[in-house]
DNA sequence: CGTTGCCCTGACGTCGGCGTCAAGGCTTAC
DNA sequence: GTAAGCCTTGACGCCGACGTCAGGGCAACG
């Protein structure tokens, strides 16, 4: 198949692509004419990158399911590589979600105190 | 005090409080050679835009405690428009932070049955 | 008078992941 | 033959918050 009917069929446009392959993640065989042609593994490397990208991973990461696909595993993720990205991931997660929640809890409370409280209260409830 | 002083005391760079005037967010008085000159008052709008930034908050989305500073109140987030930003951040932080934590129990869950496991096994603990 | 150290403006570079346009070639259908 | 609809490469645009460089001015010290 062609460029076009490849991004179709994984939701995505020919631009993408051909980003991709000048990132050297999908790079395509050439037809007689020069068009890119592409088959189903192509297909099946190309959704497993957009799955991952839409979790929120780095196009670089995505590098290593990419390749274990390719080396012949059913799965992505069934290469050591593939694994650490995730734990790395896991790892990055935990610090954000940590980061987000106390950010969180620091503007819950400066929008409690915020607007003219009186000084000497000990605990107020929502006000708004 | 000149710009470099101020940038010093508030631990940023020149460059940025020229960003933040170019941004309408800072102005700056002129001395009569044209270098910029700042008082403690600005001082303070800085340090509240600095300490939002680094929380996380948009430049854009300073400007509401900024003008309330500039206003007369004591605190920048005394005003209607600063605790508005306040929520639609408390709202945006919940909605992001729930979209991590799906994101985390999806990788923890495919890190736990990724890796070659066992079709018929229920339940494993850790295998690394 | 020269050097150092501030300051000025203007403008291009950075990063990621593409979008969008330009100018042209191939193929197929009418 | 010609128009439509694919495809090609190349290159600039975008976003936010600045970094960095170029080229020049002012001030103070020795």
């Amino acid at each position: 198949m062609r460029i076009g009917e490849l991004a179709a069929r994984a939701g995505t446009t020919t631009r993408t692509l051909r980003y991709y392959e000048s990132r050297g993640l999908l790079p395509a065989r050439r037809g007689s004419n020069g068009y890119r042609t592409y088959d189903e593994d192509d297909l099946k490397l190309l959704r497993q990158i957009r799955t991952l990208q839409d979790i929120g991973f780095d196009l670089e990461e995505t590098r290593p399911f990419v390749e274990c696909l390719r080396a012949g595993h059913p799965e992505g993720d069934a290469c050591p590589a593939s694994l650490a990205v995730y734990r790395r991931k896991l790892d990055e997660l935990d610090a954000l979600i940590g980061e987000l929640q106390t950010v969180r809890a620091q503007i819950g409370v400066r929008l409690a105190t915020a607007g003219g409280e009186p000084p000497l209260c000990e605990l107020g409830g929502r006000e708004l």
